[in-house]
DNA sequence: ACCAACATGTAAGTGGTTACATGATTTC
DNA sequence: GAAATCATGTAACCACTTACATGTTGGT
């Protein structure tokens, strides 16, 4: 019959230092760069600039409570007229070393969750000419999402290229590369589906060709 | 004050088609190819294999668990000597018409979560030199996963381009593809991590060199 | 005696989405 | 007068992780 050992000890308190979700780091690397509200952060993190991170308001606004809890930083209550008021968030020196300290430890296991990978393994599944226009469409999106990623890095590069001394230039390469990454990642998809939807075009257009002869 | 439209409707009963959860699609996908156990399954949606979608087998038993009360699966109890006993799971028609249905809509979303690539970001915080050790770190972890997924590829090609009479070949041309991608994602990646620890050693060295000449 | 592989489950808790809720101001 | 932008929140639910739970066989 075995010990049973029904202990039941889960998670001692602990104290502190409290844990913090990732996202609690993606709003912090935004604010080490610039301070923001809420609503700036829902807008970075949503389309059409959700590059390396996604969520949505409901989200944001209390990881951002639960930041303000624990000393990672601040907030300032800014009536405006002509519009709500508002809180603009700041990190803290303790925000910062925590930021810090999750970047330096490593590495850093990225789950696989591609939905539209698995999809492409499906589609083995329909006739070609089907798949064909499902990898049509989806290309049809990506692209608009590469074109969108594009516009930014220009942006971004004019901005930062013009006033600077090479020295402190430097700095922003971690992110210029991080959101070239993702338009990368991107485009690496893309070819992928445009060449299994060539493939599979090639398969099938022979045989109508055929077809069109006997006809 | 306001109307205070308080309805909570939410929810009609909708009876079926009852919605089956991204997950359930992955696992229809793969015995779509060929019928398996949970704990095979499982295995393919772990480490070294989870290439597309990734999951615990805490999650893999209740979703086939559902899958089977709607008839998208059914399974058969093998009794074994010598090992426990266990369930063969098996897509039915109904199963595979859901698969197919699932496949042919889109465009598909696939939300952006890379945690990795917040951190490049937030590199730009640590000292040049301890953010290439992270990315080195990191670049040794993904070196790993492609030459994984490599040797995976290798014996997958073999094996269907021996016995096949060209026709039926272009079917698994789907799955070829999604692998294949999901190894040059984590290629594009990996360059990326290459080129900033690049960049950032270079915008160092020269500061380390003019500093070794005046000792 | 201990660990790895085989095999299947459940419970508790965190992370994330969708929908509910409110309200001002500007633009069509 | 309707919709979009600015602005912030909460509630319910679903997806996923971590830990609990159990048991066999075979290798070192």
């Amino acid at each position: 019959m075995a010990k049973k050992k029904t202990t039941v000890k889960r998670k001692a308190p602990a104290a502190t230092p409290p844990a913090i979700p990732t996202l609690g780091y993606v709003i912090l690397t935004s604010l080490a760069h610039h301070p923001h509200t809420g609503y700036e952060l829902t807008q970075l993190m949503g389309p059409p600039r959700n590059y390396m991170w996604e969520a949505k308001h409901s989200q944001v606004y209390p990881t951002l409570q639960l930041l303000a809890e624990h000393g990672y930083v601040t907030f300032e209550d800014i009536a405006q007229e002509s519009k709500p008021d508002k809180k603009v968030y700041e990190v803290t020196e303790r925000g910062l070393e925590a930021l810090k300290e999750w970047a330096r430890k490593g590495p850093t296991h990225v789950p696989v969750r591609d939905e539209f990978s698995v999809k492409m393994a499906a589609l083995r599944l329909l006739p070609p000419s089907e798949a064909v226009a499902v990898l049509n469409r989806q290309i049809e999106l990506v692209e608009g999402e590469i074109a969108a990623i594009n516009l930014h890095l220009v942006d971004f590069v004019d901005r930062f290229r013009l006033p600077e001394p090479a020295q402190s230039n430097h700095r922003q390469f971690c992110l210029l590369s991080a959101i070239r990454l993702s338009r990368d990642l991107k485009l690496t998809a893309m070819e992928a589906y445009r060449k299994l939807a060539g493939e599979l075009s090639r398969a099938t257009e022979p045989a109508k060709a055929s077809r069109a002869q006997s006809k």
